[in-house]
DNA sequence: TTCCTCGGCCAC
DNA sequence: AAACGTGGCCGAGGAA
């Protein structure tokens, strides 16, 4: 056997013996539509991609693993070589990965593949499962595919960008013109000459020094105050946190230059299942956090567009489906559905609709949206009352599921210790505050668990069916013989929680746009079936992402 | 030097 | 509007 044979085998016993990687893409170059059942999609479709082969569908037996591991405990545990704890770190190589997984048979894989289906049929909800299963494999393919595929992005425009609010880019180890200047200031307001405004205790001591009542060197605490520092303060930590995020340094790190006509890509790490609520993950980049001043820079091919596809208030509406709040969702048929709360008379303002449904979701308790709380709690019973129970399980130490059955993990040895020690007679007043203060904590996170994780199944089931569907506009396509990236055929190229990015030929581009929507709806009656839901999307066709942003 | 925590801020 | 959910990542500054 050849080193760095792999162990993907094909569905049905198609192989049952050690394929090599050359012929496992040869393979799925001859029957896209066949499922692979692989240990690690992040390890093995890199190498099947590069080849040219797309597969339909896998079954990421890792990811699956970890779902199941919290879903149905009670389930036989999987085999060490599945290592289905966190993500291989750093230190872990590829090499170390292929070079595990040679010691791993087909028959071990078909045995696993086996073990996590009797797990599903031995679980509560089985259909939602295996639903979740699917969905989370099928996301991992698309992870690495918009890796190999990269996000257009414009180095020069960045650039400029860069220069427009900065000045030239500087020599290393200075400043920019522009930061240099506001520092000098700064310096000056506050009678202070050697400033280093990005050090947090010398700042902090200048500003109390001259009578600002600030605590902290936040942003919002600074702004309270009227001293004329605070506007050239405010104007530096903006264009530093610009230049330490997304500078010259983040751009020579992230974004590969464009080749013999082809443009230049950003790419990321995307991490399927990185979150403990399902949401995903990224490694470099920053690619959860790209500003939305940067979005100028991702740019269209020449003769390409961008599809930008929006989930409209995707929480409270996978919220108002879990919990058969007819009144909800009715909120929010067809249309923006915080405004449908004004309209329905529960709230008087949009902004008070928004701020009050998100402290349901987070669990915030004051302010505006405690003001609104008691209305919403009073109008949508159902709904409300199903974040209230998640909150009070999290509370006791229990765990909640999602809709499709993804279980939040148990509270740490931590917060029990923590709790034991405020029920013993002798506990103190602290040892009842922290371990009171630690309950809550955790209820606000499986009251927010429970509809960030059915979010983030719902935007799974899009961009699945969104993919097959684009897999299928491509078969029609002229050039339809090959399916490496660039070869013009729409595929995706971002994601980020509730919004998707496709980069497809001008020509196409309606058509995908039409794909999106009907993705979304698609997504909604595969969750929810005939319950009345709808899920608006904004969806902008554009030659540059900031274009997208409605006003 | 390297590793780690913290404060801060970006995204949803 | 306020300090309430999930993340990644930066520089500062301390520890090893």
């Amino acid at each position: 056997m050849p080193s760095g044979a792999g162990v993907a085998v094909a569905p049905d016993g198609a192989a049952s013996e050690r394929l090599t990687w050359q012929q496992a893409a040869e393979i799925a170059r001859i029957e896209p539509e066949a499922r692979w059942i692989w240990p690690d999609t992040a390890t093995c479709y890199p190498r099947l991609l590069a080849a040219g082969a797309r597969p339909a569908r896998c079954v990421d037996l890792r990811l699956c693993g970890r779902i199941l591991q919290l879903a149905a405990p009670e389930a036989p545990a999987g085999p060490i070589w599945l290592d289905v704890g966190p993500a291989p770190t750093a230190e872990r190589t590829l090499l170390d990965e292929l070079d595990l997984a040679t010691d791993v048979s087909p028959a071990d894989v078909a045995a696993e593949h086996a073990r996590q289906q009797a797990a599903v049929a031995g679980s509560p909800e089985p259909g939602r499962l295996r639903l979740l299963l699917a969905a989370e494999s099928a996301g991992a393919l698309i992870a690495v595919e918009m890796r190999a595929d990269g996000l257009p992005w414009s180095r020069s425009r960045h650039d400029a960008l860069l220069t427009a609010a900065l000045g030239p880019r500087p020599a290393a180890g200075y400043r920019p013109q522009v930061l240099e200047r506001l520092a000098v200031e700064i310096a000056g307001h506050l009678g202070a000459p050697h400033l280093n405004p990005d050090s947090p205790v010398e700042l902090l001591r200048a500003l109390r020094a001259n009578g600002l009542d600030v605590t902290s060197t936040s942003k919002w605490e600074i702004s309270r105050s009227d001293h004329p520092v605070v506007a050239p303060l405010l104007q530096y930590k903006k264009l530093a946190r610009l230049l330490s995020a997304n500078g010259w340094t983040w751009l020579d790190t992230w974004v590969e230059p464009g080749t013999g006509g082809r443009a230049d890509r950003f790419r990321t790490d995307y991490v399927p299942g990185g979150v403990v609520t399902g949401r995903w993950a990224t490694n470099g980049g920053g690619a959860l956090q790209i500003p939305k001043s940067l979005r100028a820079a991702v740019v269209a091919d020449p003769g390409w567009r961008l599809v930008v596809a929006d989930a409209a208030q995707i929480e409270p509406r996978v919220l108002a489906a879990m919990a058969h709040d007819t009144e909800l969702a009715a909120a929010g048929q067809d249309r923006d559905l915080y405004a449908g709360l004004v309209d329905a008379g529960v709230v008087d303002t949009r902004p008070h609709a928004k701020v009050g449904m998100l402290g349901a979701l987070y669990g915030g308790t004051t302010g505006q949206s405690g003001v609104v709380l008691p209305r919403l709690r009073q109008a949508y019973p159902r709904a409300l009352g199903l974040v209230d129970d998640a909150a009070r399980v999290g509370e006791r130490g229990g765990t909640v599921r999602t809709w499709l059955g993804r279980t939040s993990p148990a509270p740490g040895e931590s917060w029990r210790t923590a709790q034991h020690a405020a029920a013993v007679v002798e506990a103190n007043e602290a040892d009842e505050r922290r371990a009171r203060t630690q309950a809550r904590n955790w209820g606000r996170f499986t009251r927010n668990f429970v509809v960030q994780g059915t979010a983030a199944e719902w935007a799974l089931c899009w961009m699945a069916e969104l993919r097959r569907r684009l897999r299928s506009m491509s078969a029609t396509a002229a050039d339809g013989a090959t399916d490496l990236p660039g070869q013009g055929r729409p595929h995706l190229v971002f994601f980020l929680h509730d919004e998707i990015v496709v980069h497809t030929p001008a020509e196409q581009a309606e058509a995908v746009a039409t794909a999106v929507r009907e993705s979304a709806q698609a997504a909604g009656r595969l969750l929810f079936g005939e319950f009345p839901i709808t899920f608006p999307l904004d969806v902008a066709v554009v030659e540059r992402y900031d274009q997208a942003d409605p006003a």
